[in-house]
DNA sequence: ATCCCTGCAAACCCTTTGCAGCGCA
DNA sequence: TGCGCTGCAAAGGGTTTGCAGGGAT
């Protein structure tokens, strides 16, 4: 999927949900639709104020919060650092973080879903939401 | 492990990195040491302060800090609440968050342990530590 | 013309820290 | 007695919010 048909993804979802598309919350949503990494809320308000948007920090967080809402947008919380924000389209995956470079990869494993379910279940419980992140190092 | 016994090892672990035993600190990791659930910081200063034992908020974290820092405790961060702490004696384990009632469960699956590091070996890292939680509902 | 939105700054929550005095070892 | 420790209060970082004016529908 390109960044615009992403972009105009998210507008749809907040359209949809009758929250109004402005100039600022227009040219966020193409910021984030086309990050290619996981950036924080300082990250996007930085390359929206480049991309010349005027926007401010607080929108900026106002903004993630209503697209989370919506579903279109996931947060990310690592160890220690501010929340990040990543496109919710696509599968689900989960993060491993290189601790030395900062690096974030995404993987999945069903089996390591399946092997989740089967433990809640044992224990009489179903899975809301998981998740896992493995810190690795480049091995020598 | 009973929780005189587990405060004695933490008293040994400090005392062993040239950390001075004050009163503040025997009343708080015995409080710690017989906690049963995951505490949070403030909930740690609460019970030794009904115990008697006079100690600040600023001390409580200093000392939650050095015991970590000995790795006789272990900091858990979960989504969205203050960092809780729990003794690190005994083995590894995970966590699942039942997300209506806030319980925690700590559960341990080798399966799982053993995937990760494949998964991270397939991309060429070694798992430096990871972090798994299951937040969960009764299965009805 | 509605309301939702915006920017700003202040407020928030959790955690850390500077300081001056206190008390273990 | 030395040096780490303590309480207090202020600072800190990330995030949220109250307010009054502005703009999308």
């Amino acid at each position: 999927m390109d960044a615009e048909t992403r972009a105009l993804g998210f507008e749809h979802a907040l359209r949809r949900a009758g929250i109004r598309i402005t100039r600022q919350r227009a040219a966020l949503l193409r910021v984030l639709a086309s990050a290619e990494d996981h950036p924080d809320a300082t990250q996007l308000f930085q390359r929206a104020t480049e991309a010349g948007a005027g926007v401010s920090l607080a929108t900026v967080y106002r903004t993630l919060s209503a697209l989370e809402a919506q579903g279109v947008v996931l947060k990310v919380e690592f160890a220690g650092e501010p929340a990040r924000f990543e496109p919710a389209d696509g599968k689900h995956h989960d993060h491993m973080i290189d601790v030395e470079t900062g690096e974030v990869t995404e993987f999945v494993s069903d089996r390591i879903e399946r092997l989740q379910a089967e433990i809640a279940a044992e224990l009489g419980y179903e899975i809301v939401r998981h998740r896992l992140e493995l810190y690795v190092r480049r091995k020598t």
